[in-house]
DNA sequence: ATAGGTTGACCACAGTTGTAGTCTTATATT
DNA sequence: AATATAAGACTACAACTGTGGTCAACCTAT
């Protein structure tokens, strides 16, 4: 079940709006990506054939919906992730991440609440 | 710079040991990766195709050294990964590995350093 | 010096990805 | 009714990837 960078765009974008018209995914991209409306479709052909999305008939058209869990998804690409780039050590990537982008107050302090409720 | 999977597993070899012949990283692989010589090879020259490898003559072959940054280049890659994939929040990607492969206790620990280091 | 192995150069080939075009059919508008 | 439009189906196509083969040149051990 490999999501290529574009079909995780518009695999997003089911997750947000699931039942939602190709034409309307485009929409929705539009702000972010200058792709045309072929381009969305065959992304969302592609997330059908590998299993990612379903449709469904709504008239002359498909409504899309997700058929992976947002959750489980991200948790896996997550643990892939810093298997492939960080040797599978989680604090190194947070050490790298507060470097290069500087981690906002806010994720400071949401970190220190994940990690109290961890510890106990 | 992009670099693939595969291609990383190898300038990782390069990171750990900058000079190393082709054959060498071949064996430093032998473990993991169920490579031939001339895979290992074709990266290591895809490498320096991308500029993220150079080469020294040594007699009759090549010792590879690594071209790019190891921290700059994680770091890069742990933004784009959380960009890409957590919309940007470090703090959800955190909580998802803690779901999905349990941080260690010496992850915990090491977070908290971090933390209590950023906030000052 | 001859045979065999190592090295790099170049080539191969199918699958994935990004990005879209064309064709057919059905609907909506004049 | 005729035409423009929109949806989906099928097709395209080059770059990148994973994986490895072939070949010529060179070195090493007999």
């Amino acid at each position: 079940m490999k999501i290529s960078a574009a079909e995780l765009e518009v695999l997003s974008i089911l997750w947000e709006t699931p039942g939602i018209a190709a034409s309307d995914v485009h929409d929705a991209l539009a702000n972010d990506k200058a792709w045309t409306s072929r381009t969305v479709k065959t992304l969302l052909s592609r997330l059908v054939e590998k299993g990612a999305a379903v449709t469904q008939e709504d008239g002359r058209r498909y409504l899309y919906f997700p058929a992976i869990d947002e959750e489980a998804y991200k948790a896996k690409a997550a643990g892939q992730f810093i298997d492939r780039v960080f040797s599978g050590r989680a604090a190194p990537l947070v050490a790298y991440l507060a470097d290069s982008r500087g981690l906002t107050p806010q994720d400071i302090e949401e970190l220190e609440k994940l990690l109290g409720d961890l510890k106990k």
